[in-house]
DNA sequence: AGGTGTTTGTGAAGGGGTGCACAAATCGCG
DNA sequence: CGCGATTTGTGCACCCCTTCACAAACACCT
């Protein structure tokens, strides 16, 4: 599921401060989930863990990334050098966990050219040859939005079947193309939602606030990484 | 929910493209979602489409804008200003959608007074001060994972109760404080498992791959968007 | 004014994820 | 060798979300 990088990453927390096993709850609590859904989530994969005793670190490792296909080292095509595509382009977390930036590409031909973190911006259109260049297995877009779904139709056409889309639109893929998307605005505008709420309820406590924002209560229950322990 | 975000955006490009009403079955289109997961959504808010011929995009706009809480602009206070931090002070999306990044912090003495995009960047000890100038109501964390439960702290003292995090880290807030994480480098992890997962299905058809890579098949089905048409 | 087509709002069914609680299994120690 | 402590693996119940399908409501046309 989409936990097991979160468990990935904290393994490797795990395993540089010297831990050798682990205990289901200790994993849960360092990657901030229930510990019966770790155990359920892990023994999915088949069963790495003694009982009364814990899960062997580095064994779980292994097993976590090969099942996310990581032990392989992943290139990806960065689509878009603007402000954020250069962020992206410089970002040491990708490089730390696996992934190796092979292209970084620009419709702009008056970016094209410039060198960035060692790397030489080229153009969109190059990209068949890039891909014949390096096995390119993730394309990523960091154009805005009106170019994004000409890039991703672009990313498909050479063979791209997944796509990290930061552009705030709906691409529209062939079947078997994954597209995760990631839209920084609409994570700030759910904070603001909850902190909405959160006035509206402390400034009316004994009605509960208008019809509005006194919602059926399913709407606080996102996916958010919620308050845990002090 | 987390949707409604989503759907604003969606209205918002409606809006631009002059349509002055919209039906569930197009503004669903337009969000990627079902349309009938849309109007349950909507009528959550208290039902103001009319029947026959769908919803008013203006009222509907303000609508979401107020339930969200965007009525009001919302300043963002920024802490990191490495590589990351850096674009996102720069993200022209942020503040088209109603937010104002109002200051940028780092703990890097050597960084600050660097001048970002017309902010200056200021110590993260001067935190105080600067929620006492400006009302900050959410802050986002920048820095790398080390730094980053150190900041949340500082956050929470100074009263703020939003926390859109990017370090890879699980935060210890206390009750009542939202917190919200973005990891670019697990976004593309879950993509390297789709990946992987398309690579040993298409190699061993017949069988449908080892155990580990023909998981229950729950395993594929995560919020991604998925494929829509072409 | 009445009929017709379209669209909303919602009841009901189905599926999947979540968490509790407990049996099975393993280790360490007497 | 046996016993207790600890921890995994999982059956079960619960709840929420999703989706289908349909009745009610509205606008438009004749």
């Amino acid at each position: 599921m989409s936990r097991l990088p979160e468990y990935l990453r904290a393994l490797h927390v795990l395993a540089d401060a010297g831990h050798e096993t682990v205990s289901s709850e200790g994993l849960a609590n360092a990657a901030g989930v229930n510990s019966a859904k770790l155990r359920k989530d892990l023994s999915h994969l088949g069963s790495y863990g003694t009982r009364g005793v814990g899960y062997d670190v580095a064994l779980l490792v292994d097993q976590i990334s090969s099942v996310l296909g990581l032990t392989q080292c992943r290139t990806v095509a960065l689509v878009g050098v603007g402000n954020l595509g250069h962020a992206l382009a410089g970002y040491d977390g990708f490089a730390n966990r696996g992934f190796r930036i092979a292209a970084l590409l620009d419709a702009d031909r008056s970016r094209v050219g410039e060198e960035i973190n060692g790397l030489v911006v080229r153009h969109v259109d190059e990209l068949p040859q890039i891909v014949a260049e390096e096995s390119i297995s993730i394309g990523v877009i960091a154009t805005p939005a009106p170019a994004a779904q000409a890039v991703a139709d672009q990313l498909v056409a050479v063979g791209v079947t997944s796509i990290l889309n930061f552009a705030p639109c709906v691409l529209s893929v062939p079947d078997g193309v994954d597209v995760r998307k990631v839209d920084l605005a609409i994570e700030l505008q759910i904070l603001s939602f909850h902190e909405h709420r959160k006035a509206s309820l402390t400034a009316l406590p004994a009605t509960g606030g208008s019809a509005l924002t006194a919602l059926p209560g399913g709407l606080a229950a996102t996916d958010t990484q919620e308050a845990i322990g002090t």
